[in-house]
DNA sequence: TTCTTTATTAAACATTTGTTTAGTTTTAAA
DNA sequence: TTTAAAACTAAACAAATGTTTAATAAAGAA
């Protein structure tokens, strides 16, 4: 449709898009505020995505595929321990949520509206792909004997559970443990361990 | 300001606004929406309620005193154990939220985002008085030697993560359970006594 | 009844929304 | 340099938004 298009403003635009969608949602963002604070004329959203929800469209497009390369490595790799393998998992995962929590509501916000289905199942798929990823290594692990043989699914979705909640309740959470605004429960040692000790 | 109001056609908008907020968030929803599906005059909710933000702060003020009751017996009851305690408490948790789950949605939604920063902490600090009580109930147990020592933040908090994970993306999660839709995880006897183990 | 308050309505209001148009500038290959 | 595609702009567009107004109907007390 564009093939000979820069690259520059349309990345501009969808970081824009995600900062602002991420903290204003869907319906709160307008493609005025998006365009401003890209630097923008507002028609060059729709030169360049045709509308605002296939600019979101393109946003998740955008995001959705940094971290599947760490689980796909570690499918195929036989030095690694399974629990080691789990740790990497678990650490890349709170790391890159935590790093840009905005995007994750963003995601999660939209996976709960009923508008946009098939936006949602697009998500739904591509979340879903890296969750049965993990799910095979924590069954390597138990057909291996190194882990007890635990119900995989409730395991896992414990574990992703607890690192969603504490993303998409952080002001509660912080509350919750009387930490101060800007505590990442995720430095402490201690709880990341005992996280672990799920699997 | 309305000293001689019927209660009727309120409630009656607020319903509607639960159930449209829900389903499409705050700016998702348009008060002729809501006006029409309570069947009554655009002009009632500015006469109501004021403002489209006030309409939702009376939502959640009318949904929020619900459940506070079964969690302020159980503290002072003394002939349950604290196990069954914890038992009763997930119980209408679960039931409670995934009876509407729509309207856990709304709540966790408008949560997260940055805009009207005054309601999302009245909504925390309700949601927090809960869960201060459940603390209570569990470090009780833990003192009378009854509940090994776990760390009670982090028990509570992958207790509720795991609640909430489930009810906000039970898309995901039946996908990954390999459920049919209308699937409720929480019917499931075995993962609630998984849920229980924790404790 | 009369009179004042409350409830309700249809219409208009001013903004904001996403999108398009019509025109101009830039770019780069021929 | 010429030329055609691409990038970009300001303005206008129609529709939808939250809110208000002005008028009327209903209700209840005097």
């Amino acid at each position: 449709m564009h093939p000979f298009k820069k690259m520059d403003k349309r990345e501009i635009i969808i970081k824009s898009a995600i900062k602002l969608f991420s903290a204003k949602g869907f319906e709160g963002t307008s493609v005025r505020e998006m365009a401003s604070d890209a630097n923008v004329n507002v028609a060059m959203i729709n030169y360049y995505f045709g509308s605002k929800e296939k600019l979101f469209e393109s946003v998740v497009e955008y995001r959705a595929s940094f971290l599947k390369g760490v689980i796909a490595e570690l499918i195929n790799n036989t030095t690694l321990r399974p629990i080691e393998k789990i740790d990497i998992i678990i650490d890349s995962t709170i790391e890159r949520k935590f790093s840009d929590s905005s995007f994750h509501h963003l995601l999660h916000r939209e996976l709960s509206l009923e508008r946009r289905p098939q936006m949602r199942d697009a998500i739904c798929d591509i979340l879903l792909k890296n969750m049965t990823s993990v799910k095979t290594i924590i069954q390597n692990g138990i057909n291996d004997g190194v882990f007890k043989p635990v119900d995989v699914e409730l395991t896992l979705t414990t574990l992703i559970g607890t690192i969603h909640y504490l993303l998409t309740s952080d002001t509660m959470c912080r509350k919750m443990l009387g930490k101060p605004k800007g505590f990442n429960p995720f430095q402490n040692k201690r709880l990341k361990e005992r996280l672990i000790l799920f699997s």
